[in-house]
DNA sequence: AGCACGCCGACT
DNA sequence: GTCGGCGTGCTC
């Protein structure tokens, strides 16, 4: 017999050996007798020595051979992800496999998918009448060579009846798909800068190199992305592309499709159908998919001919997930490109300030695209209105009504757009906007009414609250954050007769209200959008022209240190809904902090200058990226339970656990969305500037919490580490 | 995580 | 006398 040491889905850190009469291969899939059931587990090392009593260890029940095993590459993927998170490595492995994968029973090999040629007889036949056109163009595109099943269906929405008909008739011959086919020529000439992008990258294949490509709203990017990847695909190589969830859209994939006709393409989100995604994810393992387009989950795909990472979007926050292995899907798409020895190309219009800051210091090459593809479109005005010491109405300033009013005159279309991103309670000054920063942090206080108080909420410093601005003597402190319920009651009296539709949660919780309200946009039947982030990403309304910012504030007075980036980021996108046809749009964004840096730079919709000067202030203050951050979080019934279990392991470190010395914890405080599904959480924040130091405390943390979760049953804790959300 | 084992209270 | 509460420990 031979021993084997086996992945399970368990939260342990131990592998578990089990027996087979002969050595399996790495990476297969096998199901196990455990406690009493039988479950799906990875054989991770073969031919081991037993460390437990032999008599407990029990056989292999099931081998899946015919399945191909999970190569080393990917194993040495996940291997690091449960490091790098502080994760248990068999529950790394399975959140990293499809759920088809996840069960212990064998999975059916993806059916072959068919493409179609024609026969010795269909090529004496005469092609259909020109009247029938898309029937036509579908027989033309047979004349040029096989076809599958989606790029026929992309020529002509029938085609599958008809190419069944036709295969009946002799025509046809249905032959296996290829991975890789011929790519037609670009209907897209690409300008210099866009060019200059795509060589650049070219010129780097065979090799790890990092490229982020900054590029303004509407330069282009997607193209250069098509370029280069064509170039890949072309090779016989693999490319994996990354999108944040709201951008893969059946228009998405269209474009994909119409692009790339003859590659073979798995799409891997966490919306597809499990079986489905399990199929896909079999098919780019076994290399019969050429392109993987996926959310960050698909960044776990086996991929041995990997030649290209594409990172769309790459500062989105979606790529980060916040539960189970809270991972950085750009941070692994970076780790694996350095695997597969090829490039990776992270796109953004704003892109992360981490990624920034490595491509000013040379870690990663910057590429970028400075004009609109389309000349015609311009880019959109933006305007700061002052409402400093303004009298507003239900948050609008006369200036905003006005716009309003004479957008609507002219037969315009509006947004409203509401930012409460990041929003905690806090207080500021009406007069000279100071507010209230942590003597002994970089955070923002946070204003805690009933117990009368500021808070910090990164090391806990309390006090009274203020009745004057210590800047510039004003005793009229206000707190910000009121709800934004009257602004659609105020539209509709200032705007009799415009048809105002809010754009919320509830209003589009089912997919076909988006459709809807698509319909009733191109229909002209809405005047005015309001509505929250929900409207900033992935939507073009080809008639909206005037997008009116109402509390763009709100997250500067957040305690969470990346609000100034997220605002940026997400006032540049709501920036660019605005004019993206013929006439340029027009923004306005009314603020009572005109001069911070956020706005000037947005005024000037200038990226670099905004994220120098925020990764200087970074700098100035020790935060990420020039620090290293992790969070450890307990969550209870009670707050007081969470606060009480993360202090007894910190009392605990004085028993010699001693963290390193480059080490400064903060904490334990309450989150700021403290409470949640009836459960309160608080958190601890580890930051040093040595990577390793940090990890070795995260191991130290970890092993104190493995020992008091036992006698604190009602606690449940997690490790986050670069976390985004603070 | 789940599940069994175990040792103290209220119940037909 | 038994049924069952959830504290503690283990899983190859």
């Amino acid at each position: 017999m031979i021993y084997h040491q086996l992945a399970l889905n368990v939260p342990l850190d131990t592998l578990f050996t089990y027996a087979h009469p002969h050595r399996l291969p790495e990476g297969t899939r096998v199901a196990v007798p455990f406690r009493g059931k039988t479950v799906a587990a990875l054989v991770w090392a073969a031919d081991v020595a037993a460390e437990i009593d032999s008599a407990k260890i029990r056989p292999i029940a099931q081998v899946f051979d015919h399945e191909p095993p999970l190569d080393a590459d990917w194993r040495a993927l996940l291997q690091f992800a449960a490091r790098y998170y502080h994760y248990p490595l068999g529950q790394a492995v399975f959140a990293a496999l499809p759920q088809g994968l996840r069960e212990a029973r064998p999975v059916a090999p993806p059916p072959v998918a068919q493409s179609f040629v024609l026969s010795a007889t269909g090529l004496t036949q005469a092609a259909p009448k020109a009247h029938h056109r898309k029937q036509l163009a579908l027989w033309q595109a047979l004349q040029q060579g096989a076809l599958s099943l989606p790029a026929a269906k992309a020529i002509h929405t029938q085609a599958p009846s008809l190419l069944k008909q036709w295969q009946q008739q002799g025509w046809l011959d249905a032959i296996a798909s290829p991975a890789h086919g011929a790519m037609p020529p670009s209907p897209h000439v690409l300008n210099e800068e866009q060019q200059a992008a795509s060589q650049a990258v070219q010129a780097a294949c065979g090799g790890f190199a990092p490229f982020l490509l900054h590029g303004i709203t509407g330069s282009g990017k997607t193209e250069v992305y098509f370029d280069i990847m064509a170039k890949v695909l072309a090779a016989g190589r693999q490319v994996l592309f990354l999108l944040p969830e709201i951008n893969l859209t059946p228009q998405l994939l269209a474009r994909v499709q119409q692009r790339f006709p003859h590659t073979r393409t798995a799409v891997l989100h966490s919306q597809a159908a499990a079986g489905a995604r399990t199929q896909d994810y079999l098919r780019a393992q076994s290399g019969q998919a050429a392109l993987v387009v996926g959310t960050r989950l698909a960044v776990f795909t086996p991929l041995r001919q990997l030649g290209l990472v594409v990172v769309d979007e790459e500062h989105d926050s979606s790529f980060k997930q916040d539960s189970d292995l809270r991972y950085q899907a750009r941070d692994l798409a970076v780790w694996r490109a350095q695997q597969a020895a090829c490039p990776i190309v992270l796109g953004s219009a704003t892109p992360s300030l981490e990624s920034w800051h490595k491509a000013r210091h040379g870690d990663y090459r910057l590429l970028s695209l400075g004009r609109r593809a389309h000349h015609a479109a311009a880019l959109p005005q933006i305007v700061l209105a002052d409402v400093r010491r303004q009298k507003l109405d239900n948050g609008f300033s006369a200036q905003a009504l006005a716009l309003l009013q004479q957008n609507h005159a002219q037969g315009g279309m509006s947004m409203v757009y509401l930012n409460r991103r990041g929003f905690a309670p806090a207080l500021f000054c009406g007069d000279c906007g100071h507010t209230f920063g942590c003597p002994h942090c970089s955070a923002k206080m946070v204003l805690h009414q009933q117990a009368r108080q500021l808070r910090c909420h990164h090391c806990d410093f309390r006090q009274p609250i203020p009745r004057i601005c210590p800047d510039c003597g004003n005793q009229d402190l206000t707190a910000v954050g009121h709800g934004t319920q009257r602004v659609e009651e105020t539209l509709r009296q200032a705007l009799p007769g415009a048809a105002v539709v809010r754009v919320d949660r509830d209003s589009t919780a089912r997919k076909q209200d988006w459709a809807q309200l698509y319909e009733r946009i191109d229909a002209g039947a809405v005047d005015v959008l309001v509505g929250t982030q929900m409207l900033a990403k992935g939507h073009d309304f080809a008639r909206l022209n005037l997008v009116l910012v109402l509390n763009a504030d709100g997250s500067l007075y957040s305690a969470d240190f990346r609000a100034p980036e997220r605002l940026f980021a997400e006032l540049m996108q709501v920036a660019g809904r605005a004019g993206r046809a013929d006439a340029p749009g027009r923004v306005l964004v009314q603020t009572q902090l005109p001069d911070h840096a956020v706005f000037q730079a947005l005024k000037a919709q200038d990226y670099p200058r905004f994220a120098d000067a925020e990764l200087a202030a970074r700098q100035s203050l020790g935060l990420p990226p020039f620090a290293f951050v992790a969070a450890i979080r307990a969550d209870a019934p009670s707050m007081s339970e969470a606060v009480a279990f993360l202090r007894l392991i910190i009392d605990e470190q004085a028993n010699g656990f001693r963290l390193p010395e480059t080490i400064s914890q903060f904490g334990p405080v309450p989150m700021l969305m403290a409470r949640l599904a009836g459960r309160e959480r608080a958190q601890v924040f580890l930051e040093g500037t040595q990577r390793r130091d940090l990890h070795h405390s995260i191991g130290l943390w970890r092993q104190l919490l493995r020992h008091f979760e036992t006698t604190h049953r009602a606690i449940r804790w997690s490790i986050d580490v670069d976390p985004t959300d603070i």
